[in-house]
DNA sequence: GACTAAATAGAGACGCTGTTCCAGAACGCA
DNA sequence: TGCGTTCTGGAACAGCGTCTCTATTTAGTC
């Protein structure tokens, strides 16, 4: 019909992601162009701006992500699932360091709020599977307690696995990384909450 | 003997902090002299390029940190100075938020490879007093496997709080937030080490 | 009251980056 | 083989941000 695409959408996410890698956050067109070895026009043929493009990658590495954790907080057991949920960051970031680099790009608020148009609806609905197998694991956990525990939980499956894994990304990560997240997840979400 | 300044270099910083909590990372020279109501000259006539000045107030940031630090460090008991060292990344990034948010802008590594040579040598001695005292605790608590512990010590007391702590900063930070501080610190510090 | 040193002030040069533009290349199909 | 479609490729543009350069202001001293 036409002329073959030599640069699919996903291949130039791909460089942009290893030239994130090697460059850091404020990676040029430029930068992605030689990391696909290419022109920065066909870029511009896949994605509207710089802007769009990031978002992408951010949205296709948090997805991929989602789905080794999703995997994770649906073990039978509730404190084994947030075990592996835990351990579930340390081990993706090491097997996918491109992909966890991305991930520091964007959040899912600064997104919604100054991120273009287009991504918007994408940038919304990202969290929703995940948001509904926490409430389901809060419960199995918690029982009538998942409420006020909800937020905590978050922060015990998601955000300390990621934030003591971070400083490690681009870096060689220690074996007794995982073990260290596992140990302070289980620890954050045995918690007692006062009410006050 | 000459005109008196009218903008000294912690007033400028100062300025660039509070442009910084506002803006975000990518603040421009503009925004800073915006900040201190004044010319981008007279910033100039400060710092050698941005780059340097983003670079000192880094270090500014990081030293003001340490000084909380090193007091919770130096507690007698080690448990309750490991403790007291996690709680005090959410403490002072609740009092400090624009200091808070410049210390998200480098870290030693990067300045010590990328950053002006102006900054390196404070740059590579930032960490030094923190080390030491690190030594220590690490004596006092674990007594013969403070050689082996020393890492995983780094981590507790360090970079979990702050990974955890990370995310919240510029939003508002839950009351809850310093107890999983600590209870993530203390799983972690007294996490077995195996020998591989 | 001139002179000197130190600092301000701000306009503009310069380089870099995102983005656009369009001619041309490559393919399937008739 | 010619045609329409799709994509490439790279040069050019426009805007912005850093940094330089120089004139000017200010305060103390002889």
């Amino acid at each position: 019909m036409a002329r073959p695409a030599r640069f699919t959408a996903d291949d130039i996410l791909d460089g942009a992601a290893r030239a994130l890698l090697s460059i850091g956050p404020s990676l040029t067109i430029a930068d992605i162009a030689r990391a696909i070895e290419g022109p920065s026009g066909s870029i511009y043929h896949r994605f509207a701006s710089r802007e769009e493009l990031l978002g992408r990658l951010w949205l296709r590495s948090i997805g991929r992500f989602h789905e080794d954790l999703l995997e994770a907080m649906a073990l039978p057991d509730p404190w084994a699932a947030i075990a592996a949920s835990a351990r579930c960051v340390p081990d993706f970031c090491r097997r996918h360091p491109a992909q966890a680099r991305s991930m520091l790009l964007f959040s899912r608020a600064r997104l919604l709020e100054a991120g273009p148009a287009s991504l918007r609806e994408d940038a919304r609905g990202v969290n929703d599977a995940i948001d509904e197998a926490q409430v389901d694991l809060a419960q199995r956990a918690y029982g009538a307690e998942a409420d006020a525990r909800l937020e905590v939980l978050s922060v015990a499956i998601r955000q300390s696995p990621y934030g003591i894994t971070r400083p490690f990304i681009g870096r060689e990560m220690p074996p007794w990384l995982d073990d260290a997240v596992v140990a302070a997840s289980l620890a954050i979400a045995r918690l007692e909450v006062r009410p006050d």
